[in-house]
DNA sequence: CTGTTAGCGCTTTCAG
DNA sequence: CTGAAAGCGCTAACAG
């Protein structure tokens, strides 16, 4: 394992020489090809840890994610490595798996590390601390929200207008009562969603009874529980807009077991995924930037590095509707014994599923 | 940035002794307690490329994909970092994203970082070179196969097998003309899910005509494609076995595109995905031990790692038929044609609930 | 343009 | 059990 010394020596130049020739300084241009030749000769490939600990920083960044089977992560991840490439760094994936703990961890491997960066999608508003790159001046920047977000360049989606939308959108196909199967209280994009949510419920005229909502965990068996739970109600949704793609699986897949299916009950979901038009009726869904949220947030970074100084910014991108067949409206029956304005929805279960 | 000279001014010992407290060695219980307050105090963290370059090994390994989509990867990248947690080491993952060129980068990243280890899943079996790594020592473990598989530690599973007990199920089932779609001819897993494939079909009495094969890249679209050529064959397939999920999701879009569907025409798919059982009718599938697969490198890393002179050792987990509604049977009027006592295979043992 | 030199922060002999 | 001192491999002043 040859050092830039063996190098020196075999090019018959001196060790910063070498250094040069490897970070591009002006080397004339016969010792640049005798230093070159040598590593060739020997094989050498520099050690950058030992760079990394003279320079104070690496040439990787991390990006440290909540759960590694959301395919809006990897989706997003992607992003960010298309353009961390352009910018000469490698990225490495860190998965939290939604526990604070491992978060943390990484978090400190990041900064132990000298990490060039990190774009993290925290996992939680309250628990995630970032405390500790900043200390170290650790370029970051948030995915969504964090608690530092005033502070630190972030990019986001504009999810209450995308849960907005698509509430009016089944509102707008008739359905009555719609629920809402959101994520954790802790994460922005739950509660952001679940905003947009209410507010198109509010807004509706005229205003409709408390509205249904469930917290789950944005994977699918939280999904599924949370249905499971709608559909057991005396007074069961008509309609449910479910914040994930996952969740929306899940949810379907409680439907199914009840033999329910949309448009009957209408479903929406958040988040692309290539089976949302596999699935019979293919799925609503408000479209979620992923890829390019990835991107903003690598060029954010990209940016800060070469200019640590500039004022933290925030970037939203929009979402959008995708309707497919999954919200058409209520089953017909429903809709004629609906009276208009006393008695609630009947269910829109099909007969003998319940009990 | 305290460093470890502060922490040892504050706690009036020497660096060695704070040194040897962050590592457990031997230390009178006072100064230990001296040298924790004085790091709490100054708020102070280890710097690991310091250390890494002493040590000449970091604590962070490093899982190289071939691309993060992949359900596949994501089960076994969870895998991976639970053993790897409980080994206190820390996993990042690094997306080769099926291009040479990106693996062979991480490649150097890993060396150059001085990681752990390496658990990679070759992009190629030829164009793959370890080199770098064995050359400098770092323990890797191969998932599936590697070019250099015969010389080092390696886990799969059995696809050659899984390949030949789904394609005997679907002629059990009274499909005539099985096609497959598999990856690419460089993935060690494609072409034993062929060689299954393709020896099912052999053996099959009296044997069929040529067996019906494409190629394409263990993604969505390339199993469109794949799938597209095939219908719009003269005579086309009347079942497809395709070697991954990606490819089957594409596949079935081109079906539902020209108003078919399973089991009219029979599909069977290798691994598992949540959305298996959401389309309908539910997807027969091949169970590919992904988390089991990631566990049991992560295995072999640590044991390397512990004992570098081990033999290299090859690990093989098996595959499992799930049995579901895409496979049962081509339509009526096609099995009313064919007479049962031609029927050339029983049903391929599995205690499904196809038949 | 080039070489010399002094570290980056930590671990690890080697004495004591 | 503890401290002094010597690097790990590289880069960045600083002279020339």
């Amino acid at each position: 394992m040859p050092n830039i010394y063996d190098v020196a020596k075999a090019a018959e130049v001196s060790p910063a020489t070498v250094s040069r020739v490897l970070n591009g300084a002006r080397v004339s241009p016969e010792r640049v090809a005798r230093v070159l030749a040598a590593c060739a000769d020997l094989g050498f490939r520099p050690n950058r840890v030992a760079r990394g600990l003279r320079r104070r920083s690496s040439e990787v960044l991390a990006l440290i994610i909540a759960d590694i089977e959301n395919p809006f992560f990897t989706a997003l991840a992607r992003g960010v490595e298309d353009v961390a490439r352009s910018g000469n760094l490698s990225v490495v994936l860190c998965n939290a798996d939604d526990d604070p703990q491992k978060e943390a961890d990484y978090l400190e491997v990041a900064v132990a590390e000298h990490m060039a960066g990190v774009v993290i999608s925290p996992a939680s508003l309250t628990e995630t601390d970032l405390g500790v790159l900043l200390d170290r001046d650790v370029p970051v920047v948030a995915i969504d929200r964090s608690p530092e977000s005033s502070t630190i360049d972030s990019v986001g989606a504009a999810e209450e207008e995308g849960a907005y939308e698509a509430t009016r959108h089944l509102l707008g196909q008739g359905y009555r009562r719609i629920a809402c199967i959101t994520g954790p209280r802790v994460s922005w994009a739950a509660v952001e969603r679940l905003r947009g949510f209410l507010r198109a419920c509010r807004e509706n005229d005229p205003p409709r009874r408390r509205p249904l909502v469930r917290y789950a965990d944005f994977r699918v068996r939280g999904g599924h529980q949370a249905m499971v739970e709608l559909l057991d109600l005396r007074d069961p949704p008509d309609a449910v807009l479910v914040t994930n793609n996952l969740m929306a699986a899940g949810a379907l897949e409680a439907m199914h077991e009840r033999g329910i299916s949309p448009p009957d009950v209408g479903l929406v979901s958040f988040g692309d995924a290539f089976w949302s038009h596999l699935v019979q009726p293919a799925l609503t869904t408000v479209h979620q930037p992923a890829y390019e949220v990835g991107r903003a947030a690598a060029e954010l970074l990209l940016r800060r590095r070469a200019e640590p100084t500039l004022e933290p910014q925030r970037v939203v991108l929009p979402t959008r509707l995708e309707v497919r067949e999954s919200s058409t409206g209520p089953r017909p029956v429903a809709v004629r014994h609906a009276p208009s304005s006393r008695r609630p929805v009947p269910p829109a279960r099909s007969a003998g599923t319940g009990s």
